[in-house]
RNA sequence: GCCGCCAUCGUCUAGUGGCCUAGGACGCUGGGUUUUCAUCCCAGAAAUCACGGGUUCGACUCCCGUUGGCGGUACCA
């Protein structure tokens, strides 16, 4: 049989870097078996719909490298792939359903609901619905249909059966179905819940295997009861509920608030999409040869669901970005320079010397861990430095202006087209002459260069600013120390 | 409240009865290389394996309980 895995998304707002953890799994489970990978749109909250979210979801997956064989624009025969143009599919069903007596209309109003729930609350039993209209005769709920009387429809959960689900990461986990709510399966706007639409989707879309956030796996059960009712118990698909990712500052799911969550999020900062997925893997899995940095690919090759236990981890895990950091910052140091360019270079969309960017690489290369890093690194060598006078009272030369000026005197003269040994030597013998340490003189040089502390390395530097330029600098430093009455 | 899942360094984890006086990675601290920073290399601190009972010759590993964390408990997904 064909594996088939998929995503279902709610097109609510900017995708969740949750959401992309689990289409690691989908896509790269339905890769490794030579299956496929569907994208399904689940837009049946009218409320929460937000116009555009799904054109961002599409582009999230896109980056990250992770698109569908099947979905709304890549197409597919068990489509359409949104859920809104399916509702006479989960109508069709609902009414074999209440034909069948595993499902029943509902008429009672919102305040009732309400009332029923305070209720049950104050007297400490777990709110649910109380099956006050599964008794409703044939007649009365004709009546009721014809005076257009607002209505759902329930599931009709029976009582005191056991349902197992079986979760290659959680084992068996048996409920009691009296613990289980009469869930809505339509709404009243006709749209059916998440309950209903899964199930009768994921049977139709032929899916065999399930991978979501535990957070579903209590209302599993009412799903293995739809597939039974509908006759499709063969076809409930393997269910893996992967472990949450929690807040890094541990106050539950890593939440949308809080940054990190967003994709977007890591996109702006220059994160890599590969070093995402290897982080997102690497948290509940361990690869097996001890590994820590490994491809996607190689996480496909070595990923096993093996039938009742899949070599996951069951616990939720803190997202610690610091960690993703270094991962990223271990991409980027193992990258070859003109793939590093190229991602420079799309990353830096509104640099103005983009184009100009390919000497650079080699120098900030081991100095980044994120394409964002570029910016501050480099910005000295695109537009001249603004001095700072404090920085310059970091460095340990004490006759600053003195000393700057013999430096600029040396420049100056100095033979051209400079060479970085030749200037290494240069002022080399100066520090020798002057007493001074090389580290010193080259630290006043590189300050008066680029104003800042930390740069590329100097030689580099300097050759890529060009003579004029470097000679121009010194001089303006000169100007701006003497403005400040720096000896 | 009720139902369910989980429990090893700050964080992510290895560990499936003896190899564990608990290993790795991130982070942190110290040192070395270096024109700064970073990289790289070396060293170190860091977990009474949540707690309490069992089972066993032997338990981080198995069982029970407690505690704690998390999730669910919607006409949201």
């Amino acid at each position: 049989m064909e594996v088939r895995t998929r995503i279902a998304p709610s097109p609510t707002g900017y995708p969740h870097i949750a959401t992309i953890y689990q289409v690691m799994f989908d896509f790269v489970f339905a890769k490794k078996y030579n299956g496929k990978f569907i994208l399904r749109i689940e837009d049946t909250d009218r409320a929460r719909f937000v116009e555009g979210a799904e054109q961002v979801i599409f582009d999230s997956l896109k980056w990250f490298g992770l698109e569908p064989d099947e979905g709304p624009v890549w197409g597919g025969e068990y489509g359409p792939y949104r859920q809104s143009e399916r509702l006479d599919i989960y109508q069709k069903y609902a009414k074999q359903l209440i034909e069948q007596g595993n499902a029943y209309y509902c008429f009672c109003s919102k305040e009732r609901l309400e009332e029923l729930r305070t209720k049950q609350q104050k007297e400490k039993k777990a709110p649910m619905y109380d099956k006050n209209c599964v008794t409703l005769s044939k007649e009365e709920i004709e009546k009721k249909l014809s005076s257009s009387i607002p209505y759902v429809i329930r599931l009709n959960v029976p009582k005191n059966q056991k349902i197992i689900v079986s979760d290659v990461v959680a084992g068996d986990v048996v409920f009691d179905s009296s613990q289980i709510d009469d869930q809505v399966l339509i709404k009243s706007d006709g749209f059916p819940t998440y309950h209903m639409g899964v199930v009768v989707d994921d049977y139709l879309m032929k899916i065999t295997h399930v991978f979501r956030g535990t957070e579903w796996l209590p209302s599993t059960p009412k799903h293995i009861l739809l597939y039974k009712f509908l006759g499709w118990e063969d076809s409930v698909p393997k269910y893996a509920h992967l472990p949450l990712l929690l807040d890094p500052e541990g106050a539950g799911k890593l939440s949308k608030r809080k940054g990190h969550a967003s994709v977007d999020f890591y996109k702006q900062e220059g994160y890599l999409p590969e070093a995402v997925l290897n982080f997102l893997a690497n948290i509940v899995w361990n690869h097996p040869d001890g590994q820590e940095i490994f491809t996607l690919k190689e996480f496909e090759k070595a990923f096993e669901l093996e039938p009742f236990k899949m070599e996951v981890k069951s616990q939720g895990a803190r997202f610690d970005i610091r960690k993703l950091e270094w991962m990223n910052g271990e991409y980027i140091r193992k990258m070859p320079d003109e793939e590093l360019t190229k991602r420079l270079q799309e990353f830096l969309v509104d640099h103005p010397a983009k184009d100009r960017i390919a000497p650079l690489v080699p120098l900030i290369k081991e100095r980044i861990k994120k394409l964002s890093d570029f910016i501050p690194l480099t910005d000295f060598l695109f537009e001249k430095p603004e001095y700072d006078l404090s920085i310059f009272e970091k460095l340990k030369i004490k006759n600053l202006n003195e000393v700057l000026n013999k430096v600029f005197e040396d420049l100056k003269v100095m033979e051209k087209p400079w060479k970085s040994e030749n200037f290494e030597k240069t002022f080399r013998n100066f520090a020798e002459k002057s007493g001074l340490k090389a580290g010193d003189v080259f630290q006043l040089i590189r300050v008066a260069v680029s104003g800042q502390i930390v740069t590329p390395p100097l030689f580099e530097s300097v050759k890529i600013l060009g003579e004029d330029e470097v000679i121009e600098r010194v001089n303006e430093a000169l100007v701006f120390l003497k403005s400040n009455r720096v000896a």
